[in-house]
DNA sequence: TCGCAAATGAAGCCTAGGCTACACTTTTGT
DNA sequence: ACAAAAGTGTAGCCTAGGCTTCATTTGCGA
């Protein structure tokens, strides 16, 4: 699932590494919204898709899209007029991204990124961190927190 | 540029997070490609549209749509059956753009990243990677080359 | 309890960025 | 010199993910 078969010439390489970024694109509204909708879940109880929409900075109508792209997937289920939650595999889903993602701001802030930069651009970041960087990110981290006790 | 105003309450600082990652991915684009036909005309005078699509991994018609974009944008020009070259602008942002990429890299690997994982990772990661962002990424790199010379 | 505001849903539009199919140049090899 | 091959352009289709507008349902407060 990491590497693709190879090409006919050392372009394939270049391209590879655009489809990937291309995939892992496609990926974020689906990471983005599952991790939201737990973050909701379990501060409320539930996630309404209002909140849902002002925490995501679009409209509802775009919300909702979006929780019925997540149900088309299987991530999440909701019955009209009432709130959403995660199935299984979304919170899952939603597990592992809030976990990369603290991994990467923490990564971030080591790197002496000011906090406000680091929630940002982690935001964006995460989605696109394999497991490979992930793993390296977490040793970095275990080395500093040794040095640095 | 890089703090919109404040909004009513604090799940605006999430929204505005969001909202930055989304203009991010939509710069993406317009970034690989300037950085490509640069490469391109670096190597070989000249950037033709089939060669742009096979290292970007799309079709031609995609490739083509993307530099008439990129035309639209001001960042670049050509001639019907001719290569495509860079305006100043497109070569200012392909040069900014090689520059943060490479920065990138450098510091995932210098976090024990694997090679092929960096190259990859960074490929999407740089389109989020923020001017303060960077400048502690170099500071970064300054202090490691100091204590490993 | 019942009416109105707020929440949700449904429909339809737009742009970006993929694709295929087909038409038309340019280049190249005989 | 010209025909075939390679490269470009054009048209049209699709999905994702934004948006507005309008209809419907909930649920709360008077």
């Amino acid at each position: 699932m990491q590497q693709p078969p190879p090409q006919d010439s050392d372009s394939g390489a270049q391209a590879d590494r655009f489809n990937q970024a291309r995939t892992a694109k496609a990926m974020t509204l689906l990471e983005d919204y599952t991790e939201m909708i737990d973050d909701l879940v379990q501060a409320h109880g539930e996630a309404r898709i209002t909140e849902i929409a002002h925490l995501m900075g679009v409209t509802h109508p775009t919300a909702a899209k979006a929780v019925a792209r997540l149900k088309r997937e299987g991530l999440a289920v909701s019955r009209p007029y009432r709130g959403v939650f995660l199935t299984e595999a979304g919170s899952a889903m939603a597990a592992s991204v809030r976990a990369r993602h603290r991994i990467v701001v923490d990564v971030l802030l080591a790197l002496g990124v000011p906090a406000e930069a680091a929630e940002t651009d982690a935001e964006g970041m995460e989605h696109h961190v394999s497991e490979a960087t992930l793993a390296a990110f977490e040793a970095f981290l275990r080395r500093k927190d040794q040095s640095a006790p």
